[in-house]
DNA sequence: TAAGATGATGCAACCCTTTGTAGTTGCATG
DNA sequence: CATGCAACTACAAAGGGTTGCATCATCTTA
């Protein structure tokens, strides 16, 4: 799937986006086609600088910061998904290819994937309980996994 | 209550610090003597410029990455939690003062404070589930509160 | 098709934070 | 008290990300 989950070719992918940015008084550029490519093409999350690295090997020209407002306006449009991990850099995701979160470990950095739905009882919480509608797609929680408790455990 | 939750004088509060600092064999330098007691006094969440300006007006020749590394250390030894709100730059806080999280409203950028006994269940679940000690402390959760809700339902 | 309006970009500067490094401070041991 | 070692610090530089601004591109409307 691409990344808005209709149709198989790039082209017609960013015919679709363009027609979700022209709702929005928004354009279709060369960069934002370049950038949405490179989102679209990582298997896994990717970070801003990887996409910037992408674009300029075709088009060098291209700042970095328009990478990153392209992204925030992918993001805010919810065709991509913005998941800060805490190692300092921000990784970006089709909206589409599902959602999940990630348990990051403080010690040793290991990301463990984390379904989605683990987290729908709080959400639904949150929104009963304090009228808020949490945004939890892609979210980082840190803490320690169970091997480098039992590391510390040995130790002491 | 101090940042240890011991005693109420800051010199004692200081001694207290000193001595879990050379347990682990660190040191207790007037910087963090003065980067300790900047976070102690504050009401609520302090950022390190904020602690930086306070320790300045004092020491006028620490540097900012002195203070950076001190919180670093004391987050490490669990004296002070790091939150990150999401408004590009961390608060810190004292570890006794009582934990909770905040959802942070991506719209207007409201915090509402959610205790930490909200979140305690995922907790469970995680370690159960995934073997995994989340740190849950201070997270700061975005999404949308009710009256940005309201303005977007009207408006459509 | 010309004029105005609005969106998008490149560039430079800046913000917050981290990191490398060389020099210092303080502790421990002989 | 001298020596060695490890912790600590200031300074400078860099990293990731954001922002202000002038310019450029595109769209609309007449």
């Amino acid at each position: 799937m691409n990344l808005f989950g209709r149709k198989q070719k790039q082209t017609e992918a960013h015919n679709h986006i363009a027609d979700d940015l022209s709702q929005k008084g928004l354009r279709m550029t060369p960069q934002r086609l370049m950038i949405v490519a490179a989102v679209e093409n990582s298997t896994n999350h990717i970070s801003a600088e990887e996409i910037y690295e992408q674009v300029i090997e075709k088009y060098p020209n291209v700042n970095i910061s328009t990478v990153y407002r392209t992204l925030d306006t992918l993001a805010e449009m919810r065709l991509v998904t913005k998941t800060d991990l805490g190692d300092g850099r921000v990784r970006y995701h089709p909206a589409d290819k599902g959602h999940h979160h990630h348990l990051v470990c403080r010690e040793c950095g290991a990301i463990i994937d984390l379904d989605e739905k683990a987290l729908t009882g709080i959400q639904a919480t949150l929104l009963r309980d304090y009228n808020f509608i949490a945004d939890l797609r892609h979210l980082g929680i840190s803490g320690k996994c169970v091997k480098c408790n039992r590391q510390v455990v040995r130790e002491t």
